[in-house]
DNA sequence: ACAAAAGTGTTGAGAGTACACCCATGC
DNA sequence: GCATGGGTGTACTCTCAACACTTTTGT
């Protein structure tokens, strides 16, 4: 049997890129300029090239939107129903990324296309089943966030605690206590002390750093 | 810019299907008839057909190998490196279904196919990328296994705590504490008394079942 | 009476939660 | 000296883990 006896699906990569700015969580969309939903925000994406992986055109298509590469990036979920797209039978591939908002300043909305960051609370109508994949990643993204370290790579190399639990609150939406989320942290014994921040005009925080070796273990926060 | 402008790869779904057998977690492989991997063990799937959802492919190709529907049906994870299949491209979009043993007895190994039942400790050398595959698959499982009520699917409508114990004790390979199971269990809230199961020459057990509207609730056991 | 599985409570340790004040610096 | 965030401890509750014996039935 050929691999081409049956009439193929098409196959997108659609990337969930997102980051903090102005203390809120915010999503990539970008503006479709044709059919279907012309007009409509979208998340952005493209189709799979026949010699990169999956994970490639997540890399490429996130470097073509935002010009950097991605802190964190994982798959989410592949959404295949055979009409969620008018033109044909579209299968996607969707990932989700977090870009730390240090590197956003190099590059934030350069590029004339039409792409526009949207806090996850002012997100307009989006075109195809791009609400059901959002409300997917935001569901997936507050999972990784309570079980995983994936919110330090939001952070720069050094940070505060403060820093962290701002993160923390920005994701989840509600605010925590400054010396159980401190313990919490500390406790589980993963940060390096990098000595005293002087650029404040207020006490000096002390600066921590993510100790080698740690990434990918589960944590329970 | 037309669908068809790219190469298109071509998408299957492969689907992991367990269930218990003789005390022991078992998965169904095939023996594959063609090259490549003529011979060996694989995971069963086949082509997307292009007027069918991802699920509806999962759903009949668990249907085809089994004869029967699954209790427990769930996307894993989608499977696209460029090489992993040597003779083009072909994106993998996988899944994991949970039968039940009962069912089982019906049809087991009808089909003169070349399907069969593999002890999780007893899996032969895999076609493709498959044993990769299974190592993700399994690592879902227990943790699904762990955090929601999936366990449930595995049992007939009525049960005993005991019978409930011996599957988690399967899948997770260790034994547990059967008061500190059982407190965990009823603490939960989740199970309504059936009555007691007269058909044992031992003392009696009290059978439950779910109580309605408790599926996909998170739980931690 | 014996085999076989069902059923049952207590205790100690650790984690989570609630809660309010002083500290170090720049200006 | 005041504004700004940084930093700290205790007490209560709840959950988890360890641990062994009695009960009910069929044969």
């Amino acid at each position: 049997m050929a691999l081409t006896d049956y009439p193929q699906p098409s196959v997108t990569v659609d990337i969930l890129i997102f980051t903090i700015r102005n203390n809120q969580l915010n999503v990539l969309l970008i503006k479709r300029k044709i059919s279907p939903f012309k007009g409509a925000w979208a998340i952005p994406g493209g189709f799979v090239r026949i010699d990169e992986s999956l994970e490639d055109a997540a890399i490429r298509e996130l470097k073509e939107e935002t010009g950097v590469e991605a802190d964190y990036l994982e798959q989410l979920y592949t959404f295949g129903d055979v009409k969620r797209d008018p033109r044909g039978r579209v299968i996607t591939v969707t990932y989700f990324a977090l870009i730390n908002s240090e590197k956003l300043k190099l590059k934030s909305s350069t590029d004339a296309s039409e792409a526009k960051w949207f806090p996850i609370d002012k997100i307009p109508k989006l075109a195809f089943d791009h609400e059901k994949i959002l409300k997917y990643a935001l569901q997936r993204l507050r999972w990784k966030f309570e079980y995983t370290l994936v919110g330090f790579s939001l952070l720069p190399k050094k940070f505060t605690l403060s820093q962290l639990q701002k993160i923390y609150e920005i994701v989840f939406n509600k605010k925590f206590d400054k010396r159980n989320f401190r313990k919490k942290i500390l406790s589980l014994g993963i940060l390096k002390e990098e000595g005293i921040d002087k650029n404040v005009s207020h006490r000096p925080p002390m600066l921590y750093s993510l100790k080698k070796n740690v990434k990918n273990i589960v944590e329970i926060l």
